[in-house]
DNA sequence: TTGACACATTCCCATATAGGAATATGATTG
DNA sequence: CAATCATATTCCTATATGGGAATGTGTCAA
């Protein structure tokens, strides 16, 4: 069912976007992520586990640390997906305008307007 | 826990990424919705309901038909927030294509291409 | 080797969730 | 009002998941 097995999934946590956030600034150890994010460690290294099994992070061991960095390119996915949208909504907005300015045109009536509509689809 | 109540909840189950993808095309009733789908209609029902929760759709009523509609501002946070990954990956590539013209420039100190993709990772 | 350190894994539990089946609700038509 | 259409909700179950506590594993230092 609901699988943790993509990004998507993975992101979905807050606190493993905050792990993310975390990394995009560079490269960690766990015990940094710890500090950092002010939770027990077992639970850092769960979400790192996600992390990691959806390609969100890699790890490279340096003596006895793990260092993860952040793969950004495993976010493509949800960046294309709502890529699609972002239009819609500033399209949307580009149609708020328009109605804000025939607002103001009535008010002060010193062009020819006067047609309006806002049925949409 | 782990609540469905945020857009990134929301958008983690593909089926509602699916479902706002028809809505991307315009408002749908659910029957509409069931048969673009091919799932069950109670299936549907909740899904919608999910995603009407987190503002991401939003329903008129007409006649006895709901007719749900996105609302693509409550993608938002998600958009906002993977903007912030874009230019890592980019920056990447960048890097790669650095990393591809220096080899290329090693193979052939004349200087005339042939270069052709690679395996990254 | 022993012990400390850094981290991962396991066990356990409470909760959340997707989905199926059946049923309820509300508007429309006859 | 009865029948029907369109949709929502409820009941139920299997599974997934986050988190806590305890423990395991591998590395380095003395």
């Amino acid at each position: 069912m609901a699988t943790t097995a993509d990004a998507f999934n993975a992101v979905a946590e807050a606190r493993r976007r905050q792990i993310l956030d975390v990394l995009a600034t560079g490269e960690r150890g766990v015990n940094d992520l710890v500090a950092l994010l002010g939770l027990p460690q077992p639970l850092v290294s769960k979400h790192l586990r996600v992390l990691r099994e959806v390609g969100l992070v890699e790890v490279r061991e340096q003596g006895r640390e793990r260092l993860y960095r952040l793969n950004a390119e495993a976010l493509r996915p949800i960046s294309d997906w709502v890529k699609n949208y972002e239009r819609l909504w500033t399209q949307r907005l580009d149609r708020l305008d328009a109605v804000l300015q025939e607002l103001k045109e009535l008010q002060e009536p010193t062009g020819t307007e006067q047609g309006h509509d806002s049925r949409n689809e």
